[in-house]
DNA sequence: GCCAAGCTTGGC
DNA sequence: GCCAAGCTTGGC
């Protein structure tokens, strides 16, 4: 169902964008409820043959963003996904069930070819503050495996501001076990967790940069009312799927190297200076002294 | 003699990093007041043949940290560059004069043919953590013809956390008209126009993203004792100076789509997939399942 | 391993 | 025009 996704997010792509994300909306929100979870496991890993940079790959992150939402719903949450672009969290969910909170959150998603995950890639501070005054928590979803595996700015800056921590799989875990919140049982408290962490006095202060996804791990278990060595095995089941998927990335890009041994020399020349972007520096540097030039 | 060093910079990135550091320092620091004054007005301005990504870039990101410390020498602080990486600014500088302040500063350069400047590439909040309890005072300082225009979050981020948004033609002015801080004469208020902008109601909440330069150039005519009109002039001169540097860089450019075209198919073929880094994608996904696999 | 130094395309 | 969505190399 995962691939059928990225078949529709390509094909979809050549529309005006805001047609296209209807399109993709009804795709996703019409899936049955084992399609869609099998959807959640996926999507935290772009696939190769996304290409960068491209409209695929925003309408990529917009799906995720849409899958996002679901989730919330499914766990019981009302949630909407934003049209903004600048300056704006990509999606709000609100409590249904009496216990008057909302949250903003924000969907992430990285290519298994991805290099660094800078710190300022996660944009803490700058989620934190989209809550703005009418919303109480912030979460971020982004692949587990992906998050710095020591220490980092991430945690520490999350801990300040009270940014929620999770990740696909963390959700996708919770869909798997049916978690969904209740007038009786509330969420509250895991998009709560930084902030509870925050004032744990065993994350002593000099050591804020540590990464506290085990942590996290402890209090998802917690509310779920699973055991963490249940816990783990739900986590080494992603484990496994991520590495094979590995292998049919891989495989793609073999097949791009066999493909361009192929290319005639003109072909190569022309492919090679557009890959180069060598065109579009010397535009941009024209534009930029234009500018200046007035 | 800007060109010279960055011949330096090429010369020495073949070296240990830490040696090469040393000797493009003694380069800089040995330049005469005039020679470095003409690399304070160029330096931001990354050359198109400073490979990206490499070493020689890096090592010319050190180059201007080091010409940034001098120039605080030359207005009559104390400063020196540091040599840590993460989560850290890049130099300090402290005043002589019995004002018992001292700042973090971080150099910025961009080539004329980088495209977006992203808010979360400028690190507003994470410079401003960088001050630490030691240091009163951050800096930054950037291209000025390269800052958002119109409206930005890291106007209003800067304004939040007291960080002084400076660039390389405001130092070099202030170099120009030699000023410097002496026992009746403070540059303090300069570092500190952030903090004194905020309070300044003519910049109201709603329109805290404004972007504040032309009040900044307000508050640097006003210290220095010159009219608009003239600081202005100023500004001009290093914006004409732009324009035709962006004439060579685009002469480079276009010398490399020459030389391309005259590649053999197999040149062009091997150096394509190198400019597509497939192997390294596939080197990155191997390494990281592999980490996941244990 | 972390993330500083850089970077691009396209949606609003 | 701003900056969301992504991204890489190499120093500590």
């Amino acid at each position: 169902m995962f691939d059928l996704l990225t078949e529709k997010i390509k094909e979809y792509s050549t529309n005006d964008f805001k047609k296209a994300t209807e399109s993709v909306r009804k795709f996703i929100d019409n899936m049955k409820e084992e399609e869609f979870k099998d959807v959640v496991k996926e999507v935290g890993v772009i696939p190769e043959h996304i290409s960068h940079d491209s409209t695929e790959e925003k309408l990529y992150s917009k799906a995720s963003d849409i899958v996002l939402s679901r989730c919330f719903r499914m766990l019981g949450l009302a949630s909407i996904d934003l049209n903004e672009r600048g300056d704006s969290a990509d999606i709000i969910a609100e409590s249904k069930s009496g216990y008057n909170y909302s949250l903003v959150a924000d969907a992430k998603c990285f290519r298994l070819s991805r290099t660094a995950r800078n710190q300022k890639d996660y944009k803490i501070t700058n989620l934190s503050a989209w809550r703005g005054s009418e919303h109480e928590y912030c979460v971020l979803v982004a692949p587990y495996y992906q998050y710095p595996q020591t220490r980092s700015q991430i945690y520490s800056n999350s801990l300040d501001k009270g940014v929620c921590l999770l990740s696909w799989e963390h959700i996708s875990i919770l869909l798997e076990n049916n978690i969904r919140e209740t007038e009786t049982f509330s969420l509250e408290s895991i998009w709560n967790a930084s902030s509870m962490m925050a004032r744990d006095s065993s994350l002593a202060f000099a050591n804020a940069q540590k990464c506290f996804l085990p942590k996290m791990n402890e209090y998802i278990a917690k509310k779920m009312g699973v055991e963490m060595e249940q816990f783990n095995l739900f986590l080494s089941e992603y484990r496994k799927q991520i590495i094979a998927r590995g292998k049919d990335e891989i495989m793609y890009w073999n097949g791009c190297v066999d493909e361009i041994r192929k290319y005639s020399k003109e072909r190569a020349i022309s492919e090679l200076i557009e890959t180069k972007k060598l065109q579009e520096k010397i535009r941009t540097i024209s534009a930029y002294v234009e500018r200046l030039d007035k």
